[in-house]
DNA sequence: AGCACGCCGACT
DNA sequence: GTCGGCGTGCTC
């Protein structure tokens, strides 16, 4: 007998075959089994979708046999497939891309035989029956929002400070749907792979009495044997719960029924390449389709809760507790300290640089403010978001700038290896001893970046002793200083020890890392974002000096001294009167307003069109055309949407590519969806005429991070 | 995306 | 003479 069958296999949307193919097999197969293909001349990795009546008119040369499954693995369940079709459908990728992105890289490798063997080992149960952790009381907002939780079925916004006890809050909310339910699963997802291992020593400590195997991480930090033994783990649901970063939203979860999304406004959790979609999104339509799929009258009702956290939410789930559509559990009581002082956030201090001498990086009160911390024997945090030693390097007679020659950028004087470097393409070149251009040997620096700055203090903060009248230490932290394995760590851990008077550091050290001895926290050029093309610039401002004011005397018995100093040329912003107060809500109510006024997220919605090509014109030529034969056409939603002219994008060129993109805005998010799925053969319909052909490709971005 | 096939320059 | 550059085309 031969049983036909739709599979997916990895192949992307632009390649033609985007959906599933048809294959036959001798022997009956359920959908969501693993198994190997023929494509091409490829044996392939796939996933058996649907089971078709028929051959759907291919002969059987044309649909290939199935060449085996992967044996002792379970079908992947109905809710998992109807996720990825309903992100390949929203996000405009085919489903074998999402599916097959879904499952860890070693599966697809994997023979059968190693496969068996890796599915054999059966753990050691190590679990007991008591928890092991004396539990801390909670606070009472605490346990309102624990019992909040409990009742209503809504997704939750945990909107709290730093330091106000959000963790305790997801612990315990794990805690009860684990204890309720023997099988149940909970996934818990970070922003960042920095910031598992904190928490996974956390979750495994108060979730030991499980037994060991029973918490896993999920994160591309993971060798490929770990990230398949996580995944297995979870597919199989043994693990109980599972932490990890934005992949871990589409991992196989048979029994779950909590999500948590720490810090949910980060920007991480959006997927940049590929499919790119919003782990954060996905978690809270994720937990509505698993509530749904279980509640069968045959099975006792079952639902999966989605809980978010932050201190500065994102407008979007923000706006969705205004409305109702979340609820919102308020936490802002600072705990961890007797002392009413400690608990309490840090002054917040405005310098007016408009009233400061000319071109100083660091205001004279800021530096008399760091020295006399200094001589208190106390850390300072000093926050620039430019790596590096300077953004450029000019010459002053000719008017020459660090170009990169493949990409429209400048490139970066790093000093310390006397480099310039092109963050966007990585192109790496000694640093000219004269002028490029015209031989002048005068050639500068323009700008300060964090390299530059820790050099700068170091002379400003000369003669400065500590308490014991040993030298002062000054150290950097970004993505130079930290490249290798546990540099970070190992840098942190003396920033703890108190041997760094002044920390200077990119937005990287302000995630996550509580620094008990700091009591001064300064941003010194953060006017940029004011006034960015980038709509939400202004909100990751906002969330980043929040988050920098909390790393500031959390815990210090110097809590109400301690102070978060941000220079400025518009002290006048609104944005920050709200720091001033702490006052989250204040900003997101103007800056609601304003999204509102401009019909931008979470009032309307937009996807970008990129396209790339070896000339600007060809990439824009290519999407203008694509853009006037969906008017033509009058695809489904036309009516509903607006396409914008192609432009380039703010680097318009990357390694010698040539890239342009397109804005498509719509009031009605339904309306997008239908016009973006209509467009998406109309794209490859305007590719396929000639003058398109050297076409490098495109993609869509539905609901992205920035303009 | 892979991986073919296919047609033109510098090497044993 | 062939090894190999990457331009176009297909995958049930």
């Amino acid at each position: 007998m031969t049983f036909w069958i739709s599979v997916v296999v990895a192949t992307p949307a632009h390649s033609g075959v985007g959906g599933p193919l048809t294959y036959r097999s001798e022997l009956p197969l359920a959908p969501g089994q693993l198994v190997r293909v023929p494509l091409g001349r490829r044996e392939v990795l796939g996933v058996v979708w649907e089971l078709l009546p028929d051959s759907g008119g291919l002969t059987p040369v044309q649909a290939k046999a199935v060449l085996g499954t992967l044996e002792g693995l379970a079908p992947l369940g109905a809710t998992w497939r109807k996720l990825v079709a309903f992100t390949a459908g929203y996000y405009q990728r085919s489903l074998g891309e999402v599916a097959l992105a879904a499952l860890p890289p070693q599966l697809r490798e994997l023979s059968t035989v190693q496969l068996a063997r890796r599915l054999k080992r059966p753990s050691a149960d190590t679990s007991t029956a008591e928890s092991l952790c004396e539990l801390v009381a909670l606070s009472p907002e605490q346990t309102v929002a624990l019992a909040q939780l409990e009742v209503d079925p809504r997704p939750a916004l945990l909107f709290g400070s730093t330091g106000s006890g959000k963790t305790e809050v997801y612990l315990r909310a794990a805690a009860r749907v684990l204890a309720d339910d023997p099988e149940a699963q909970v996934l818990v997802m970070v922003p960042e792979i920095n910031l598992t291992p904190q928490l996974q020593a956390r979750f495994e400590e108060r979730f030991v009495h499980l037994g060991r195997e029973r918490v896993v991480a999920l994160h591309s930090g993971l060798t490929p044997a770990q990230r398949l033994k996580s995944w297995l783990a979870a597919h199989a649901g043994v693990a109980r719960l599972v932490l990890g970063t934005r992949m871990a939203v589409l991992a196989s979860m048979p029994n779950l029924r909590l999500i948590v999304v720490d810090e949910e406004h980060d920007p991480s959790y959006k997927q940049q390449e590929g499919a790119r979609y919003s782990a954060r999104d996905l978690a809270v339509y994720r937990a509505r389709l698993e509530g749904l799929e279980n509640s069968s009258p045959a099975n006792s009702p079952k639902s999966c809760r989605v809980l978010l956290g932050s201190a500065t939410p994102s407008l979007e789930s923000w706006h969705a507790t205004l409305v109702g559509r979340y609820q919102r559990l308020t936490m802002h009581e600072r705990i961890g300290s007797v002392d009413q002082a400690a608990g309490s956030l840090p002054t917040v201090r405005l310098v007016d640089m408009n009233h400061q001498p000319k071109h100083c990086t660091l205001a004279p009160p800021l530096l008399a403010a760091i020295a006399q911390r200094i001589a208190r024997g106390e850390q300072s945090l000093i926050f620039l978001n430019r790596r590096g030693y300077a953004p450029v390097l000019a010459c002053h007679d000719c008017g020459w700038k660090s170009e990169c020659p493949h990409c429209s950028a400048y490139r970066v004087f790093h000093k310390i290896d006397r480099t310039l470097r092109c963050h966007h393409c990585g192109f790496t070149e000694r640093v000219p001893r004269a002028c490029p251009s015209c031989g002048n040997v005068d050639i500068a620096p323009v700008g300060r970046g964090t390299e530059r700055l820790e050099e700068h203090l170091a002379e400003l903060l000369q003669g400065i002793t500590r308490p014991d009248g040993s030298p002062l230490v000054i150290a950097r932290i970004d993505a130079d200083t930290t490249r290798l394995k546990g540099a970070l760590e190992s840098q942190l851990a003396s920033v703890h020890a108190g041997e760094v008077d002044v920390l200077v550091g990119t937005q990287m050290i302000a995630k996550g890392h509580d620094f008990r001895h700091i009591t001064l926290v300064a941003a010194v050029n953060p006017d940029g974002a004011l006034f960015s093309s980038d709509f939400r610039a202004p909100e990751r401002l906002f969330g980043l000096l929040m988050q920098a004011a909390g790393r500031a005397g959390r815990n210090a018995e110097k809590g109400a001294q301690s102070e978060m100093w941000v220079q400025t040329f518009h002290p006048e912003h609104p944005l920050f009167g709200a720091l001033k107060k702490h006052d989250y809500p204040a900003f997101a109510a103007q800056e609601l307003a304003d999204r509102e006024a401009a019909g931008m997220s979470p009032f309307g919605f937009s996807a970008l069109v990129r396209a790339e090509a070896r000339s600007q014109d060809l990439a824009q030529g290519f999407l203008n055309a694509a853009a006037a034969a969906a008017q033509a056409q009058a695809l489904p939603g036309h009516d509903m949407v607006t396409p914008y002219p192609a432009v380039p994008m703010t680097i318009q060129r990357v390694a010698n590519v040539e890239r342009a993109q397109m804005l498509v805005e719509s009031s009605s998010r339904v309306a997008l969806q239908r016009f973006l799925a209509a467009w998406q053969p109309v794209m490859a319909a305007t590719r396929q005429q000639d003058e398109f052909k050297p076409l490098i490709r495109w993609a869509m971005d539905v609901d992205p991070l920035a303009i």
